[in-house]
DNA sequence: CTGAAAGCGCTAACAC
DNA sequence: GTGTTAGCGCTTTCAG
């Protein structure tokens, strides 16, 4: 590996020109090409890793996603990495599969690898941002808001979305409609329950409610598991809102396996279904604008990096729910 | 942010001291109380922008993928992260969006990142790993073989994984049997194709097979494209043989939709069809073990970084294929 | 067991 | 327009 200095003897400059041709500093047309020529001979290639160090910064920013295994941040990541390659900068992507440990590992990274900023889907409620903050490194929040800190969010209506496809539930003649949701500490499984509590109280619908709520992990199996569980009560629920993409695919797995593939037994999903095969009848779909989060949260990231100091945002992007008449019709 | 030197100047020591402490070195036991004190009081948190570029290294690990929306990448990722974390290195994503650019982009940083090695799913046939080669930074290709370097490897067996999808459909009586694989410049590609045209050729059934594939991008809109184009032919083919997990997805999703779905039309997936909700009947699956290709490329990976110097390995996976005598029966 | 000093490769003042 | 110099924060000989 050749250094900056090599370039430079090679060339008969001082380091720092090299510096200033590799930065677009001035210097005559003639060294420039001197320079460039020596650095090509030697297969330069400057130390991202010296730089950062002298600048105190790189152009590389970190999105923490609590599980790479779900489309829905794959989706999100793509969104912030569009954006963020279009504005020279990295993306590097960090899994914390939902463990609040894993999570603080990251952003310790981020910090002491002076990245450029982080764009956090928190895994649980008590991200600790006080390092990154103090090192005035921007963060912006996706998907879940911040607790506790002040910085920018963007966010879907977690609540409105629920509410909206219990409603659909609702409205195609369901009345014992189930909720299963994520984590007790996830701000938007509690979010999107209270949509559907919300929606069974408005309709009258509310007796005995609490037995038909289910805490899940937000995955496949979670799904299955609380499907199952819910199948198996004396009086079983004709409907449920699932609160999220990958949980709606574990309880439609239980139903078709058991014969009971919506329409017959109605389901309200929170999130596209990924990679759905099925035509979606007796199937109410919340749509998430899952690449527009990672667009919008990579936008004001940069925005913050380049020094924009106005009060934080919480931005929230609307969800549209698909509902055709004919799809979520109760079976008679 | 405090550095080492707060921190020894707070305990009353050298920074050399401070260091051996962070690091293991030989320290009493009384300073080394003093030491963890004062950092503890300054929360202090060691650069690791520093200490990389002194020792020329970090325990970092570049995970280049192709196609980060594609469930099988990251259940290969996270095999690579769990065996990562637990050997103390951190993981982090690339994504190449199979373009060669992007590719070289993030493999250049890797090398002037220090970082630790690199675990590579190719995007073309002619990545450059010269310069990490060069600066000895191990390299392992995974799921793709590598091009013209001399690295380890783990992959699976795609020629047979091709040819076993394409007998399952002949045993199951179909005779007419397309392929839709992917680029022509990426490896896999070919040797699935291959494979399906081995088996054709075997079983006498090759007249003008060339009708019969297509090439398409392994993303769910090319198998749609792929089968629409199929069907649109003068003599559609009666089954087809779709090369990776999600160009299945995009043909089932034509077939469903024109009242197609197997067994009206015989579906063979090299891969495993993502978060499937329906129930496989005659859909014949080519299962690969992807968590495994990452969990055996990130162990070959570490036994690299801590100096292990044998010749090159390349492993082969075994993929087991589902072919339930009923599920890809023809119907008559 | 501990400290002094050199230096990883680069950039940013400050001179000329 | 270009060179000199002084670090960024850490680790690592080499002395003591």
């Amino acid at each position: 590996m050749s250094t900056i200095y090599d370039v430079a003897k090679k060339a008969g400059v001082s380091a720092a020109t090299v510096s200033r041709v590799m930065n677009g500093g001035s210097v005559s047309r003639e060294t420039t090409k001197r320079v460039r020529d020596a650095a090509e001979k030697l297969s330069f290639t400057p130390s991202r890793a010296a730089r950062r160090l002298r600048v105190q910064s790189s152009e590389i920013i970190a999105l923490v996603i609590p599980d790479i295994e779900n489309p829905f941040f794959t989706s999100m990541a793509r969104g912030v990495e569009d954006v963020a390659q279009a504005a020279g900068y990295s993306v590097v992507l960090c899994n914390t599969d939902e463990d609040p440990d894993k999570e603080s590992h990251y952003l310790d990274i981020a910090l002491s690898e002076n990245m450029a900023g982080v764009i956090l889907a928190a895994a649980g409620d008590h991200s600790d941002l006080s390092g990154l903050i103090a090192k005035r490194r921007p963060v912006v929040a996706v998907d879940r808001g911040p607790h506790g800190f002040d910085i920018d969010a963007v966010t879907v209506d977690n609540r409105g979305g629920g509410g909206s496809a219990t409603k659909a539930l609702i409205k195609a003649g369901f009345t014992r409609i189930a909720c299963v949701t994520g984590p007790q500490n996830v701000e938007t499984a509690q979010l999107r329950a209270e949509g559907w509590r919300q929606a069974m109280v408005a309709a009258g619908l509310h007796d005995g409610i609490d037995a038909y709520l289910r805490h899940a992990d937000f995955r496949v199996g979670g799904g299955r598991d609380a499907m199952n569980d819910l199948l198996s009560m004396s009086e079983p629920p004709d409907a449920v809102f699932v609160a999220n993409n990958l949980m709606s695919v574990g309880a439609l797995q239980v139903l078709v396996q058991r014969g009971l593939a919506p329409p017959a037994i109605g389901l309200a999903s929170f999130g596209d279904l990924p990679f759905s095969t099925l035509s979606p009848v007796g199937i109410a779909v919340v749509h998430l604008p899952a690449r527009e989060l990672g667009v919008t949260a990579a936008n004001l990231l940069l925005e913050r990096i380049n020094g924009d100091e106005q009060p934080s945002r919480t931005i929230v992007l609307r969800n549209k729910i698909t509902e055709r008449a004919t799809s979520v019709e109760k079976k008679h």
